[in-house]
RNA sequence: CGGGGCGUAGCGCAGCCUGGUAGCGCACACGGUUCGGGACCGUGGGGUCGGAGGUUCAAAUCCUCUCGCCCCGACCA
């Protein structure tokens, strides 16, 4: 890719992210409708791959799926100070049972609500609170512990500003929950599933991720801790891919979620809570996608290869269906998924070009010319639309097999090295307002703070940057605050963030 | 909640300033020629111009009100 190509993908990402996904009919993803997100069936068959690599991984972790009511009682939210006071602003809340139709003198209908509820209910904007609830009525003994629970469900927050995938007022997403008996225990399990989640990012999605701790202001309400995936996009911007949580003790003592040790001592339960949610759609294409549209990693692609027969007549268009379908069907035994793209009435430049923006990893051309040299013609999506690569029909699925894994890695290096690119070292308060946004490419920072609030709010008011995350790993040599020039353990990752 | 902008065919828009037969591109339907990177020609279907009220001989256009949506800020997975 020309260096050309790169500054303008940078300069027009606002620009195609707006105009290429959000018009659904474009990349067949997604759209807003009234601050909820409708999820059409390209953008659904993504989730579902990757809410299938997500959910092996919780299940194997020793995780049961459950389901609780999307209905909260208000005084349920009200149990746990600070969590109360992070959501409050954004619930919607329902209050009446019933509409009745009234139709007024000029003979127009309208609907009134009717009967209040004693007690309101918020759509869940998370389910700590009613989840908290059942805990207390399923956990006597340290028996039932580890209580490992893992939930798929719509949550909603009534945000003011909403945004495709990353920030919609509806959003499908996992949350797990759990309960242990010490914290060490519930600390593992934070980390364990921090770990799968950076899994996921890095192995299935190619979106290279650091893992962290967040800060006092910026960590879950409610939590004692929280920890993060932060992944960089194309702009430079910082998303949050994934959280996890150290409830400690906090939802065990609002819920009254006791049990009875071996040594029949009784003691609150130590909780967990962790999620992931279509926001990692929004990740996946803000990390790989391009002008031309999305770009898949085989792992979540729903389709890998399409092929694209050429033919002028009807013999030869038998003729290369044919030799297409042959290859089809042995990349399917192969375990891949394709399309043949016979569809009459479509050059096979329209075709490519469809193909290209929904993100299918390979597409293969099949002519005339080919069959007659048992040939076909390979062009990968994350390559020059250019290139193409002879590859024989005989052993291509193998071939094409192999070259799923190749694309797999190399998407996650290109991601690797442009967020390697984009990451500065800072020392001084002037390189850090320098370095954070030079000609309107976004940076991560790596500087020192000093730990304070105080600190942290000062930058944000300054530059927008804000502490991602504390990392958990890498360079921990301590220093002095980029600001105050008080002491710190460790550099901090900061960036401006969605 | 503050500041901007937009509602006209399925989608994207022009027309509005200066009132006078509602248009363009894409998509759709039919016919033909095409087909190795978004085909072309011809024909055709599709609209109570977001809604209500007002001014006028006449309103998409001017005025008032209203509803909805989008963008920027504060808030956020």
């Amino acid at each position: 890719m020309s260096s050309d190509a790169i500054t303008s993908r940078e300069k027009d990402f606002a620009k195609w992210y707006q105009d290429v996904i959000r018009q659904g009919d474009l990349a067949e993803a997604a759209e807003v409708v009234r601050g909820c997100m409708v999820i059409k069936p390209h953008g659904y068959a993504i989730w579902e791959k990757i809410q299938a690599e997500l959910d092996r991984r919780f299940k194997a972790t020793g995780h049961k799926n459950a389901y609780f009511p999307l209905l909260i009682p208000l005084s349920f939210l009200a149990k746990e100070a600070s969590h109360v006071e992070g959501f409050a602003m954004e619930c919607a809340v329902v209050t009446h049972s019933g509409l009745k139709a009234v139709t007024s003198a000029d003979g127009k209908t309208a609907l009134e609500v009717k009967n209040p509820l004693e007690e309101p209910y918020v759509i869940r904007p998370t389910s700590e609170t009613i989840i908290g609830h059942y805990f207390a009525k399923w956990i006597q003994s340290h028996r039932d512990l580890p209580l490992l629970l893992n939930q798929w469900a719509n949550v909603m927050r009534w945000e003011m500003r909403t945004r495709l995938f990353l920030r919609t007022s509806e959003f499908l997403w996992q949350e797990g929950h759990t309960a242990h008996a010490t914290h060490e225990e519930s600390l593992e399990e934070v980390e364990r599933m921090l770990g799968v989640y950076a899994d996921v990012a890095e192995n299935v999605m190619a979106m290279p991720v650091i893992r962290g701790k967040k800060t006092d202001s910026e960590k879950f309400a409610g939590a004692v801790s929280s920890y993060c995936i932060e992944a960089m996009m194309q702009d430079g911007k910082a998303l949050q891919a994934g959280t996890s949580h150290d409830l400690g003790q906090n939802f065990g003592r609002a819920f009254d979620v006791k049990f009875q040790s071996k040594s029949g001592e009784i003691d609150y339960v130590w909780q967990t809570s962790w999620g992931s949610s279509t926001r990692l759609i929004g990740g996946l294409i803000m990390t790989h996608s391009d002008d031309a549209g999305l770009v898949l990693p085989p792992a979540v692609a729903p389709i890998h290869v399409a092929i694209i027969p050429i033919y002028k007549t009807d013999e030869e268009r038998s003729k290369v269906v044919e030799a297409g379908d042959v290859l089809r069907r042995e990349c399917e035994g192969a375990g891949l998924s394709v399309v043949l793209d016979d569809r009459d009435g479509l050059r096979p430049g329209a075709k490519h070009f469809d193909w290209e923006q929904k993100g299918v990893p390979v597409r293969i051309e099949i002519g005339p010319r080919d069959v007659l040299a048992g040939s076909c013609v390979v062009k990968r999506r994350d390559r020059d639309p250019k290139e193409k690569t002879p590859l024989a029909l005989a052993g291509a699925a193998i071939v094409l097999k192999n070259l799923m894994s190749e694309i797999q890695t190399s998407l996650l290096e290109r991601a690797r090295a442009f967020r390697a690119s984009r990451t500065v070292q800072v020392d001084t308060y002037d390189q850090f307002k320098q370095a954070l946004d030079p000609g309107g490419k976004g940076n991560f920072l790596l500087a020192h703070w000093d730990g304070t609030p105080e600190t942290e709010k000062k930058i944000k008011a300054d530059t927008k940057a804000t502490i991602r995350c504390i990392p958990l790993e890498g360079d921990k040599e301590p220093g002095r605050c980029v600001l105050t020039g008080q002491p710190s353990a460790q550099r901090v990752v900061f960036a401006q963030a969605y």
